[in-house]
DNA sequence: CACCAAGATGGAACCGGTTCCAATTGGCGA
DNA sequence: TCGCCAATTGGAACCGGTTCCATCTTGGTG
């Protein structure tokens, strides 16, 4: 049993107490002899200190708490993994919360800053609303967002409209003109990334002439199944489009799925285009827009560190570069008639 | 700030601190009146109680350490999936460890239950060594392990023997003779399930009177890349095995790779079987032995919760199904000369 | 040889909850 | 009216570290 504390230790070597908590923190202000007597103490006894014990009284959690939606989602995974990578090496805990449920969210944004759960924290893929921002600055605890933006947050992202441009262009420069977006929800307040995709999606057919028609944009729950759904329907239409752009690659691989089932080549029939890079596209060939997933979280969580040891008072912004990936499910449009 | 302690709420309130510690913890001992006063005490301070020091004084840290080795490991991630799935609804924080480096391995199998981290563990495809569950029982840490084996501790896992043997029955069943096995390092001690694998491919080997090859056995570090490296010697071998069968999906994809690479058609010239059934088996039309990946997680976390509940003496076992799953990766052999 | 600064050390107070025991109050039966 | 018990409540002690201040050495200096 580790009931063994401090104070044993300190009555075993002989010493104060004080004297042992020194020689756990290292600190210079202890002599060799001293220290040696302690640390046979500490083996002895094979005594560890109790982290709740030093969490109260540095009042510090040496912890760093990730807020992540829909874990299940695998650009989701691939930034929280850029994360670990740096966390595991720090001397910070990870504590990982999962938000399925909208009504998870308010409680976590909430409670987790209030709480001193953490001694900085991380939201990824999750843009919070002023109120939850209050409520951060409110617990000072240092925040970093990744993949989603606030003016008042440090955050890393990228140009998630100029994104949404380069896929769309490079389907116009294809020859396409009947170009649909099959996205998330557009009014989900937690998730801008799928308005600004749209907001580039719009300019690209703007610049080029081609007007926007409503009947060409699906939005459903983030999915697989539900992309492949209302591809089905896009297709099916009486005037379908030569081509899609998919907010994800999740979302890509669901209306390949769609054409396929309905008879059609990709990229013959239909040329697809995805968004992240995520290891499946890659596997596919999806011709895709790339963005640094790993590397996101690797910033962000670099970047929380060094706020954490030297706050700035200007919310920092790091901006990634996204990246036309050409593979194979996309191609030139060819007039049916030629 | 939340500098608010319970003594200002209960100096606010006009009540002493036990009572709303009481309030706090929904103590049924507590008058309807004297509990509105301590709410609105509390609303109006903003206070919410410190977890460090709540921590420290119940003695209890209500977190629960998950141990993940290399979590960018696709099945890793499912199986972490799925103990997420069952901990974020309960009341427990999920801190997590991810082990990339040996070193690592040891000293996070040490410290974390002696330092009183987390009131359970949940070891996630990592097989402990007996001096580390040592330290386990003498921590009197609830642990679980999720795809590993160890005797003296709960489990949740797939019958590895019984699953190689499978993938190998099949290939022989489909007429291959020479059939090679592609895998992690066999005397990695913490990675049991390679060496029941490989104890499944010999079993079924033997039983259809196949002779074993060593030359037919490649292994390296776990990895898509290796494992396509590997698959080029092997099929560069003056004999090449007509059939492979992958420790994992992920390694199936190298050895696809290197076919293809190489100019030979999966699965005309080369048939290929994994294991694990990860997503990405699915979109590629890999056949494969499907172990429940995300259920294992979530029978380790539901097991681990209730052990921390109502604890047991004898060690738990639960074991999981495995099911071949034909997909496109395996056919018939068919005679060279035919 | 006296004096002082720097280096070690001991230990009380503290971090902010929980818990348990003693004290207070009110209701009710005898 | 009095005694007794149950329901509430107050608050000291405690959880096990850290920290700061007072105290005690020591070695160097004039």
């Amino acid at each position: 049993m580790s009931k063994t504390t401090i104070r044993d230790v300190a009555k075993r070597a002989g010493v104060g107490v004080g004297t042992v908590s020194r020689v756990l923190n290292n600190s210079p202000a202890v002599s060799e002899t001293t220290r040696g007597k302690v640390q046979s103490a500490i083996e002895a006894l094979n005594f560890s200190p109790s982290l709740a014990a030093r969490r109260l009284s540095r009042g510090k959690t040496m912890a760093i708490g990730v807020i992540v939606p829909f874990f299940t989602n695998p650009s989701v995974v691939r930034r929280l993994q850029g994360i670990v990578s740096v966390l595991s090496v720090s001397k910070y805990d990870l504590v990982l919360f999962d938000i399925e449920k909208v009504n998870q969210r308010d409680s976590f944004l909430r409670t987790i800053p209030q709480r001193k759960m953490a001694d900085g924290l991380l939201l990824v893929s999750l843009t919070p609303t002023d109120a939850d921002v209050e409520q951060f600055s409110l617990a000072n605890v240092p925040t970093v967002l990744v993949d989603a933006y606030h003016p008042a947050l440090n955050h890393v992202r990228v140009d998630n409209i100029a994104g949404g441009y380069q896929a769309t262009k490079y389907l116009i420069e294809l020859g396409h003109h009947k170009i649909g977006y099959i996205s998330d929800y557009l009014d989900d307040p937690f998730n801008s990334p799928v308005r600004d995709r749209f907001t580039g999606y719009k300019q690209a057919l703007a610049e080029a002439g081609i007007e926007f028609r409503a009947e060409y944009h699906c939005e459903d729950r983030h999915g697989r199944f539900q992309a492949q759904q209302m591809t089905h329907n896009l297709l099916t239409l009486p005037d379908p489009p030569t081509a899609i752009f998919a907010y994800s690659d999740t979302q890509a691989i669901g209306v390949i799925e769609a054409a396929q089932e309905l008879g059609l080549s990709v990229p013959d029939d239909l040329s697809v285009i995805g968004f992240d890079n995520i290891e499946a596209a890659e596997y596919l060939h999806i011709t895709t827009i790339r963005q640094a997933l790993f590397e996101s979280g690797v910033q962000g969580a670099e970047l929380l560190l060094s706020l954490m040891q030297t706050p700035t008072s200007e919310p920092q912004e790091i901006l990634l570069p996204t990246e036309l990936i050409a593979r194979h499910t996309t191609t030139q449009y060819i007039n049916g008639t030629f």
